[in-house]
DNA sequence: TAGTTAATGGAACAGGAGACCCGTTTGAGC
DNA sequence: GCTCAAACGGGTCTCCTGTTCCATTAACTA
């Protein structure tokens, strides 16, 4: 977020103040705060959803003053980006199934799993507008997506090494391909997602990538 | 132009108050105002994006009093949903080249200058942060798509009739899988879009309609 | 063309979000 | 443990957002 409007005062004084509210003592009690304050933030989506994102509420879940909320986040988009922080920061393992289909079809399945979950379904659609409100937010979920292929590309590379698919295919384009059915129903036509859909996305993404349309 | 979604209040009783202005005397003054309304609420989605849209600043940018926002639109997610319903009614007629693929293309490409226009990126940017929001405009996003699809899909019929791909595919589906690439980068994962995004979009919906995938 | 009233617009009002001040708590280094 | 200042938190103030009231304008109907 954009804290530093306030700070117009260049810090080459020695004296200047600490521009980030908790970087300096990242310990005890901060650590607890910013835990609390996400928490909070979380369930404030899933009951209420992005639009009724209120700092002083969420400050009073927290059990946290408002000063704090507004001083290290700044705004509920400060808020959501920071979750965006923390969620990038958690990684979960690939899979490696043995074959592309298996390994795209777990991918599928997770990506599935997570924008149906009764808790992480909102906190996505919350990112996802926040994301297309402030340019910060922006730049943090491409960061997220791009840890995220990172972690997976290597499922492509081991089957272009086997053979399955043509040399010079582009691992993380067929992974994106496997990901976008599913996040254009869920965040932009607005449409149920369901299993059939997860399938849909591998078999089209496979047929895809053995075509040499990755290439 | 349907603005009744805000009547909740049945017209049984016969002095009962107009529910929604606009219904009652559409012509002249009132269909100036919605356009006027419409316009700047365009323009400043495209000046500063849909963070900052602001009923008072509309009402001034339109040349019409604040009060007349508030009471036709009640917000800025009000406004956007009018803007999507109006858009909704502007139809594009679909393409006929004669091959599947070039109609994809033709689908792919007429999506892609779309979200890269500089006036249509920010206003589908906003719409779909504004989705993510209320669920009066989520379901008015989903219409604007509904109608998209039927309009597009004799396309992949045509071609089914043609034998360019087995019967039994499902017409819309392989028209979301044209899309859905183009809007995940657009939307989701926040990277620039580029021609070759679509043309990649149309060589894989192809493959997978050839191995039917879509069925 | 005249009458009725839907719809608009200016102005004043109320409520709440967000910023600021300053005393209190507590993490980090010795 | 002790010291210093980073970080927190309560209270207060201001400005902006959204509402209400009522006079004015101009669509529809006869």
């Amino acid at each position: 977020m954009e804290q530093e409007t306030r700070l117009s005062t260049e810090p080459t004084t020695p004296e200047a103040a600490p521009a980030t509210p908790g970087t300096v003592r990242p310990g005890g009690r901060t650590a607890k705060v910013r835990a609390a304050v996400l928490e909070a933030t979380q369930d404030a989506l899933v009951e209420q959803g992005f639009h009724a994102l209120n700092m002083d509420r969420v400050a009073a879940a927290a059990g946290v003053g408002k000063t704090t909320v507004y001083r290290r986040w700044g705004s509920p988009i400060g808020l959501i980006t920071d979750l965006l922080h923390d969620m990038a920061e958690q990684s979960l393992p690939a899979a490696d199934t043995g074959d592309l289909e298996g390994d795209l079809r777990a991918n599928a399945l997770l990506v599935l799993k997570t924008l149906t979950d009764p808790r992480m379904g909102p906190v996505f659609q919350a990112v996802i507008a926040s994301a297309a409100c402030d340019e910060e937010c922006a730049t943090a979920l491409n960061g997220f997506y791009t840890t995220r292929l990172r972690e997976w590309a290597p499922a492509v590379a081991r089957s272009v090494a086997r053979g399955e698919i043509p040399a010079g295919t582009d691992a993380t384009e067929v992974l994106r391909a496997v990901s976008a059915p599913l996040y254009y129903r869920f965040a932009v036509s607005r449409e149920p997602l369901a299993p059939a859909d997860a399938e849909r996305a591998v078999a089209v993404a496979l047929a895809g990538a053995r075509a040499g349309a990755f290439r």
